[in-house]
DNA sequence: CTCAACTTTTACTGAATGGCAATATAATAG
DNA sequence: CTATTATATTGCCATTCAGTAAAAGTTGAG
């Protein structure tokens, strides 16, 4: 099984044991600490479940959250940093969509786990 | 009906489709996103990974992370109130352990997402 | 070109919080 | 009882950051 393909979906590669949290350094836990970081807030979290579905501009964004407009684009800016979701701009409009489906996965499991 | 053979781990949970994090209220995705909040310093995750093998002291844990006695405490106590780990007192000594091996898979996840 | 729509950035404020030192509390030994 | 060890709490400071309004930047239409 070569590890390659194992990292096209996150969850064969949590299943094998190619990284363990428990062996990491410091400044490797700080990196693990600023992703969580990005998702210890509602509004991101807002943001990342009105792309569930399909990719959105900004403006529909706004609308589907009720964020503020100068907030929106600052948590995206957040959010695409961190490689959770990309950019496309379309003329006028900038649409962001999801990078990684993983990240759903990753939400579900949290949320089951604390029986939300 | 299941799409793959039996996976005995909190991924199956996540597999199923008990929760979506998409379908969550604002409310709920609070919860959520105070539970990364924890998660979401490296100090903690410092005390986690402490815990992995097996339960520890509060000097113990100073010990292994190098971290400050009252801020060892500080977070311990968050750490308890989110229900990552759990008190034990054994005389003038205060255990604490895991108290849901969860969290590393959870962590084990990102890791191999953030490729560190 | 100008104008309008969309998005990003900047400047600011208030609230939350990590780290530290000092203090307080708890449990046990002597 | 007092002393000692272990843990928890408090007060303070510096930093971070979400939210907001205003300004600036970008793109396409006419």
């Amino acid at each position: 099984m070569p590890k390659k393909s194992a990292k096209n979906s996150a969850v064969v590669a949590a299943q094998s044991e190619d990284c363990q949290v428990s062996k990491l350094s410091p400044a490797a836990l700080g990196l693990m600490a600023d992703f969580f970081k990005v998702l210890s807030e509602t509004s991101r979290l807002q943001i990342v479940c009105s792309l569930k579905s399909e990719s959105k501009n900004v403006t529909e964004i706004i609308e589907m959250t009720g964020l503020g407009q100068a907030n929106v684009s600052k948590h995206l800016k957040m959010l695409s940093q961190a490689g959770i979701v990309s950019r496309r701009q379309e003329g006028v409009c900038v649409y962001y969509q999801i990078s990684n489906p993983f990240i759903f996965e990753l939400c579900d499991l949290v949320c089951n786990a604390l029986s939300i």
